[in-house]
DNA sequence: CTGAAAGCGCTAACAA
DNA sequence: TTGTTAGCGCTTTCAG
């Protein structure tokens, strides 16, 4: 690999005046300019980004944190993170926290190593603590999972409205007996969507039972539970909604092996609104969540402030939308479920 | 951030010493690394990656290339090559080449400004045209996608016997009618699959015909192909076999939209045997691709590469198993195929 | 407009 | 056993 210095030589000029062509620094002769990049082009020089990251601690580096890197959801993030990156000429480092607070400080602290100029993440949960150790010292943005009252960069979706919007669109099918299976409610936006889902079903009069709701863990299956509610002689629930996709995939396919139809006798929606919905039978209806958009921002944020050199603490808050397929239907359409026992 | 100097001046020892002791290197009087020891502690000092990769060309960092990261498949690989990396105390850099040669190679280079010890990627296809560039100069791990005759690093599946198992068994359930769903066929591994489905098949006297062979591109729906070989009055074919499970599962729902019963008429497979193949109904029978040992042994072989300083070239086969679920059985159950006619 | 020199944080000869 | 010096590849004063 050519560096800065072989370039110098082979022009005869100093590696300061390469330098100033190669970052279009100051005046340059414009023959002078022309001559050394002939030569960069020549021997296929470029910038070695670690030298210039130490020097100028700007290595174009972002370090991106999520608790789980397979779940769906986070791929996507990484992913379009990723590309958006990428066109502003930024590479990232991907870690992962496990969902676990520890390693999720002892990753950071090791991304601090690699002088990276920004992190994106999206922390664990409540119980993480490394937020203040960065916080100020470094360009952050919060994604999806956000602090409540932190003075960080954010950028998360509206969670109440997700729970709301669910909540109406069942509620609008007829339905009166409703379930929900959450996330874990350590995570702060479990909670907020709880709090729209029951809002939505307050505004229409109906209360959500405690026993309607069962908290699961975004990755396992509720089946038994979902069995125990919705599937018995005299089911008290006609309708769910999980938390996220792969929850009420999960809970879908308890249902379908229980023999109970799906929209006829339960209705049920998902979150997330992952490509999987479209493949599933019946096609699962689903909460938006524009991760896309999410990640895109989130770099965008982030790169404002490392360019900028200003550290914000701006939130932004994206709007969920619901996707209607299939798994959700009238509940007169032909429920006998007995809703006496409620 | 307190640095190597900060150490040395707290504990009036030169900055060599320090050195030495973070290193563990040559003798240093049991008493002065005690003491620098106190003050790394005291000052909560960690060595700069970037200036330690600079000065030694050893950043602990590789890069990992992936077509697409999105797809389950890469993020699984992702997702393990990370956790197994950084068990080692490598970080990596995840670059998406967006199945495109071009950016494969653009991104490649600049991963090398970059300084990173090495580099495993699974490359777009056989177009790609990165590889001599940097065969011999750095430690690389081909995965999945493997070249066919490079001296490199690869590990692989063996996929001409992933695509023998699933002919196999499903001629093994008596079906003479057997469609395949490809993925591109300028992917060698597609083709490879393909040659050992045949196989299967010839084994057992039966012909894979060319319009029973439909090439996808392992994301969308060859929906449209299966209705119409599959569904309509005197189908021809009894089962089918797609490369990725994304791509049975849709034709999964063209089945079952279309009313065919699975498996009382239809016989269908996917391969990959992610986690999904359990979410649908019926599940999906499906080759084994064992994902975390392909990325923890690529990331071993890389970092055994790398601490040795020998640039390897041995390649690892994985074997592929076969998870029977639902989706699959035997011919005869109620199958009013029209076998007629081919 | 250009070059010399210093230094980012670290390691590795080479001396002492 | 420890310190001095040089330098990884680059940028940036400061002179000229």
């Amino acid at each position: 690999m050519a560096s800065l210095r072989d370039v110098a030589k082979d022009t005869g000029f100093s590696t300061s005046t390469v330098s100033r062509v190669i970052n279009n620094r100051e005046a340059v002769d414009p023959e002078t300019k022309k001559k050394i990049l002939a030569a960069i082009d020549r021997l296929g020089y470029k910038p070695n980004l670690v030298a210039q990251g130490l020097r100028v601690r700007r290595g174009n580096l972002i370090g991106l944190v999520v608790p789980q890197s397979t779940v769906h959801v986070f791929s996507l993030i990484i992913r379009h993170a990723l590309e958006a990156a990428w066109q502003r000429g930024y590479d990232i480092v991907v870690v992962n926290s496990n969902e676990d607070p520890n390693q999720e400080e002892e990753r950071i602290n090791d991304l601090l190593r690699r002088n990276i100029n920004g992190i994106i993440f999206s922390r664990v949960s409540d119980e993480s603590r490394i937020l203040p150790k960065i916080m100020g010292n470094i360009p952050t943005v919060i994604v999806d999972r956000a602090f409540e009252q932190e003075k960080v960069a954010s950028i998360v979706l509206d969670n109440r409205r997700a729970g709301y919007l669910a909540g109406q669109h069942l509620v609008a099918l007829g339905h009166e007996h409703i379930a929900c299976v959450t996330g874990p409610l350590k995570i702060a936006l479990c909670r907020e969507r709880l709090d729209g889902f029951r809002e939505a079903l307050g505004d229409a009069g109906l209360v959500l039972p405690e026993d309607a709701i069962f908290e699961g863990d975004f990755k396992f299956a509720p089946g038994e539970w979902v069995s125990e509610r919705m599937v018995e002689p005299g089911s008290r629930f006609s309708a769910l909604w999980a938390m996220n996709d792969l929850m009420a995939f999960r809970a879908l396919r308890a249902l379908i092996n229980a023999g109970r139809s799906i929209p006829g006798e339960v209705s049920l929606a998902g979150m997330d609104d992952t490509e999987y919905c479209e493949m599933v039978s019946p096609t699962l209806t689903s909460i938006h969540y524009p991760f896309q958009q999410l990640a895109e921002r989130a770099v965008e944020i982030l790169l404002m402030q490392i360019e900028t050199n200003h550290i914000g603490n701006e939130t932004i808050v994206l709007q969920p939308g619901i996707t209607v397929r299939e798994s959700t239907g009238r509940v007169a359409q032909c429920t006998p479920v007995n809703l006496e026992g409620v």
